[in-house]
DNA sequence: CATATTTAACTAACCAGTTAGTAAACTATC
DNA sequence: GATAGTTTACTAACTGGTTAGTTAAATATG
């Protein structure tokens, strides 16, 4: 830990070990929420003393504030680039689906601190969906509505409130990861192992397929181009890298003040 | 608190802070999970002294078990009984799902308490699954499974792998419910008020009716009926009454007794 | 009285956040 | 290009508040 890193320059070093810090909140807060993860044990994976996160972060709440907004900026660029594909409204649709479907596996902290997030808003505790809602929800929502619409008006898709089309198409997602740990208890068998991944996001858009587009035969071809289009991620992301603080080193993560 | 309750029986008095503690635990335990909840406050709520809950349930966590249990239970009858109503497959199926969705908002602290339970069950921290898998999950599950098999053979329903029609429609619900914080964050209305569960009963099932049923027309005429069938709940559940212990008065804690 | 029930008071552990200090890197001055 | 002074990065040890769980004594009940 003291031998290594003589050469780097104190700002170098510096920024190192903040990225350390975010790296291991992303972990500890994903796997046990904000209330359930402890500073010590993030300042020890950090490698790194308890007050440093202070130092930087001035309280737990902000090192969690700073995880989210962290992984949340992850993600976006992946979730807008497919909507803007050039393909028909109904392809570009599944190809959403599908998109969401893999994320759900292969970013597990973004998954993890969302559901907990949402969990945390019901019960009013959370004062970081801003940056989330703002930055991520609300543009994809926009971008997916319109895409849905122009589905129904070119007579592809059938003619249904649009939200209830994210509802199911993503809500199938979202319930398939939801319940997996039961299923693996309850039914000895898992929905999380390659295999099983595979063949379900195969039979999603087979379904999707068959159940939105008013030419059933038409939905079936989409959805094999869809999957054909995109291959299944081979790998689990691993902890992803961290953006670097601010360039002016004057304003230093929050001024050292003291309280809320 | 000492003057009330002279008249009664001893056991009868008993019996009755038995009771409240359990429904101030499912209060408590369904807003603020295990962890969150604080048993001082499960006493006061119950009106009764902290060192109680010890001696009816040995630890928060056996309580929390406890009070898992009586709200499954509770709703374990509610469920199968949709399964038993003697109408084509597509029909019943339709019901589930609407069944499902009235319960979500209808029976809050099941729904909360379930959702907690997938995180931890997730995290490896549950042990009170066994009962609620068992109970619950699986014998759902497998009547879904044989509703729709038998949609799909008698060719009213398209044919799909049938656990997809079950993450697509109930997921649906989940996802509508599970992102309504976020919506009425960031959309600034209300998916939860009323009128807004209204439409949405209403336009789950037109969509189910649309996508799942071979004929459309035919499906469109099964959502309408399931509808009518089916009126929304008026009244929000209140806090739930709970039974008495059981007549083994030295079994003090553990066992935990059926509800309604 | 004896037993079952209920309580007030206590404790041991835990944990977020603070403090007061050190060492190294950087800057200004000659 | 050495030296003194300043800022930045970091740490060990502590503090104060909180909370699950215990204990021993009190009160009702039969």
């Amino acid at each position: 830990m003291s031998a290594a890193s003589t050469s780097r320059s104190q700002a170098e070093r510096a920024d190192l070990a903040r990225a350390r810090i975010l790296d291991a909140a992303i972990a500890q807060f994903s796997e046990n929420g904000l209330a359930g993860a402890r500073t010590e044990q993030i300042a020890e994976a950090a490698g790194v003393n308890k007050a440093l996160l202070y130092y930087y972060f001035r309280s737990k709440e902000l090192l969690y504030t700073a995880a989210l907004e962290a992984v949340v900026e992850a993600v976006k660029a992946s979730s807008l680039a497919v909507l803007d594909a050039h393909v028909p409204a109904g392809e570009r649709f599944l190809s959403i689906v599908l998109n969401h479907f893999d994320r759900m596996y292969s970013n597990r902290p973004f998954q993890n601190l969302m559901q907990q997030e949402m969990i945390r808003l019901h019960r009013g505790e959370s004062n970081a969906m801003g940056p989330i809602a703002e930055k991520l929800m609300r543009p994809l929502w926009a971008r997916v509505q319109a895409v849905v619409e122009e589905g129904i008006a070119a007579g592809e898709i059938i003619p249904v409130e649009w939200t209830q089309l994210i509802y199911a198409g993503l809500g199938a997602n979202v319930f398939y990861f939801l319940s997996a740990p039961m299923a693996r208890w309850s039914q000895g068998y898992d929905p999380l192992s390659p295999p099983a991944l595979e063949s379900r996001r195969k039979i999603a858009m087979e379904f999707l397929g068959q159940a939105l587009f008013i030419d059933r035969a038409h939905g079936a071809r989409v959805a094999a181009r869809v999957l054909a289009a995109t291959p299944m991620p081979l790998t689990i992301k691993p902890p992803q890298a961290v953006a670097p603080r601010p360039a002016n080193r004057k304003l230093v993560s929050v001024p050292l003040n003291p309280l809320k």
